[in-house]
DNA sequence: CCGTTATTGCGAATAATTCGCAGTAGCGGG
DNA sequence: CCCGCTACTGCGAATTATTCGCAATAACGG
């Protein structure tokens, strides 16, 4: 029978690669989280369970998994990226503008442009990125209120 | 009557900001390209014209003409940003993982899933990015004959 | 248990972008 | 056309994010 464990050496060994404890601990964060980790909070909640991981380990480990196809990277609006680890299937983003908040939602669109595309440009999609941006709910209402304060 | 210049000047104005001679040349630069230029290729490019711009202002330039909506920044994929100049409707972007080349294009679909959002969540959608990345055509074909050759 | 070598930790290096500051120049008003 | 205010610029240094080089370590097939 398999373990998960077993399972997860035998995707890294078809890889190549070993299945250190570093990568385990690094893909465990990542997967233990529901946010879009960058790489200093993913270092700082490794280094938790093994105080001598270094950052460059988990630069490193995030590269490989981006490799495998386990790891997502996003570019959210900051100066870095963020990490998700690639759960069922693929999904979009909105980022609020005023308080930075992630809504994550799900289209079978998308894949219909790449559909389109295909079909006219004879392209291989592999990946889909949609990232919108703009203000939550939430954000609108603060922004509205101050509207009003300011006129008074 | 308003020359084009006169009324770029406005749009500063309008803004709180000048509009000076290093402003004018990058956005310039940038109207000229076809291409999804990086901050170092504009740079250079504005040198030709005005040898004294500095990249620092290059930098300054680009994020005062993003937040005024004359400019759009890109990841594509590489270290640092691409920009390009905000012309006519909006579009979207495929990048071949192969060769760099990036294809354009446009589709109905996008706007649909901003409004599916917009009801569905009660955001306010402002900018939507979307990257496709995969292999072009060609890239495709060149892979395939490498395949074909190994196998020799 | 061994040997090979992929992987790690560390600190230094790089790449991209931003900042601080003193000097310059855009532009509204007179 | 000239002035004055201050936004903007060039410069070099500083920051931030990420990558590298290398010697020591540990994964894992036999
Ligand atoms: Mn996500
Ligand atoms: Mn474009
Ligand atoms: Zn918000
Ligand atoms: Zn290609």
């Amino acid at each position: 029978m398999d373990t998960p464990r077993d399972h997860l050496r035998d995707l890294f060994r078809a890889a190549g690669r070993r299945l250190t404890a570093q990568r385990r601990l690094v893909l465990e964060v990542l997967e233990a989280s529901t946010e879009h980790l960058d790489a200093e909070t993913l270092y700082e909640r490794a280094r938790v369970h093994d105080p001598n991981i270094s950052l460059a380990t988990v630069y490193r480990t995030l590269a490989v998994l981006k490799e495998m196809g386990l790891v997502e990277e996003h570019r959210l609006g900051e100066g870095h990226s963020h990490y998700e680890s690639v759960r069922g299937g693929p999904h979009y983003h909105f980022i609020c503008q005023g308080c930075g908040r992630v809504i994550e939602f799900d289209t079978p669109l998308v894949a219909q442009i790449e559909q389109e595309l295909r079909d006219r440009e004879g392209v291989l999609v592999l990946g889909a990125h949609l990232h919108l941006s703009g203000y939550c709910a939430q954000c609108q209402q603060t922004m509205h209120q101050q509207e009003e304060a300011n006129r008074q």
